[in-house]
DNA sequence: CAAAGCCATTACTGTTCGGCATGACCTTGG
DNA sequence: CCAAGGTCATGCCGAACAGTAATGGCTTTG
């Protein structure tokens, strides 16, 4: 491993000056220790970083390729220095955090739980809301935080955290239904099942039909249709009806052993989720923690499933 | 910036044993050592890292927030190093490449083109598919490099490259268009226009209704639908139609002055596009060095823009 | 109460990194 | 044709830093 830090910070101020002198003026270092570190590097890589000729120098195609990983390198450190320094203030106020009906039984009161343990003084207020509109209210000002499915490239928002966290959605079906008996359910058995399911539209549903149509299938219309969480379980639990839910809102009726998980590889689906918050001015300390709070939560969650 | 790529490496290990003495067996340290940089990076943060107790060390919420910066610095660290490590190898051979249509023109030939100038040998293959074809045929062996829109969540496949690059969707209309005329055009002025657009549940179709449902409002359906980018071009260009196409399709067509942007910024769209790879196996040198191609031609196509 | 395991501290050493002075090279202009 | 001004390269030196070894303090454990 040889690009470190600072050979980055020397290696981005010399493609963006294109002269190795002025990027050590930059740099507030003298023009022979960045030649050496450039040195350094390129004998480290055993390719040329850059052509020099008498007006400077020109990034080779190493060297531009080396560029990327720089910039990510020293921007990631400046990232996590403004985390630690947002960390550091008081821990009292109020913290507004957002996020899908699946992050917020498990992930978030599990995050908040342990939070209290040492500020117990934070307010929090947890709204819910369907994943198109947690960004706009955080970009309103509304919410200081936001837990929700990639991706969201906007310039008004970041990422809270560098790593994702996730979420399976599968099939799932009233332990007494009938499906269950099968040595092997194909996609075309589901495709003929009855559902419940969330309104046409949303995320969850277009993903859903994707499954199938990514096999040019069409499944039957859902039966049930409902926005609520328990009329959706109900329905499964109650009426040979299939459901497509995240694991976190069934895992009590799978551990009572209510529900079970129809097993259909391809109905399995992995869901991103991030953290985000405004570009725009500091967090919060407590947001700050909280952050971490969900981390933690999140590694705890993962790792006995 | 006090976080470096040295004690980044000793924070994970840290964590990871729970102890600082283990750590620095792990590393080929001394536990004094370790200590001593575990203690630096606390002066720097004002914050402890990590609480002692009798059987070691545990992670404070400070640490574990560091932990995944420290965890991207070094995994990019060493990306870079595979990175030009790939590159260093001989260059001729086959590269097999897919995007969609609109990254192709511009900047797929114009990355070929680059590169033939230094590597005259390499035969290059070139696939076009819609986005969610890529992938698999990216899984499948049958490509090397895939030049898709986010995001591709997938255990399978790896990007390529850290950073994206993008492309602007707007809505264009022939210069003749009595829309243009008008001092404001507002986003239900074109949902009641005529339109000439891709079959209907292409993404890029998905995406343009999201524009107006967003606002509650339902557009025309299509006059014209084709897969033919020459023939929706046709349609605005001849018969009062708008279309909404990547700037890439459409901008010779604009400096020549036949189509010209409507303006409209709701129906403005920036598309990210990442370079993907099969995450198993090691690319060939030439595909690395298509990638620093594609790259180096993104930026000169993005700045004058 | 002794043993064992852990981290903290201190003193010492070797390497690394940056600064300074200088050299080699090329372009430019009189 | 030669001097001037720009570039990067090189060698030497001092300061700062990272690592080692030895030791001490602390807690748990038998």
């Amino acid at each position: 491993m040889t690009l470190d830090l600072r050979s980055a910070a020397v290696l981005i101020e010399c493609v963006r000056r294109g002269s190795l002198g002025r990027a050590a003026a930059a740099l507030n270092m003298t023009q022979p220790a960045v030649t050496r570190t450039i040195k350094l590097l390129e004998a480290g890589y055993g390719v040329p970083l850059f052509e020099r000729n008498t007006r400077g120098v020109v990034p080779t195609l190493y060297g531009e390729a080396l560029l990327p990983y720089a910039k990510l390198l020293v921007s990631e450190a400046g990232n996590a220095d403004d985390l630690i320094r947002q960390m550091r203030g008081a821990s009292r106020g109020v913290v507004r955090v957002g996020g899908v009906a699946s992050v917020l039984g498990g992930l978030l009161v599990g995050a908040i739980r342990q939070m209290r343990q040492h500020h117990p003084d934070v307010q929090f207020r947890i709204v819910e809301e369907l994943e198109d509109r947690l960004l706009d209210r955080l970009k309103s000002g509304d919410l200081d935080l936001a837990i929700s499915p990639e991706p969201y490239a906007d310039d008004e928002i970041a990422l809270a955290m560098p790593d994702a966290f996730h979420d399976i959605v599968s099939a799932y079906a009233g332990t007494g239904n009938p499906l269950l008996k099968r040595a092997r359910i194909s996609l075309e058995d589901v495709a003929r099942e009855d559902w419940a399911l969330p309104p046409a539209g949303t995320p969850i549903v277009r993903e859903w039909l994707r499954r199938f149509h990514g096999r040019a299938m069409e499944p039957k219309p859902p039966s049930i249709v409902s926005r609520s969480v328990q009329v959706i379980k109900a329905a499964a639990l109650a009426g040979d009806l299939l459901c497509w839910m995240p694991l976190p809102l069934v895992r009590e009726e799978v551990e009572r052993g209510e529900l079970a998980r129809v097993p259909v590889a391809e109905l399995d689906w992995t869901r991103t989720f991030r953290v985000y918050r405004r570009k725009k001015g500091l967090m919060s300390p407590s947001a700050a923690i909280l952050i971490q709070c969900i981390r933690r939560t999140a590694e705890h969650l993962e790792e006995p499933a």
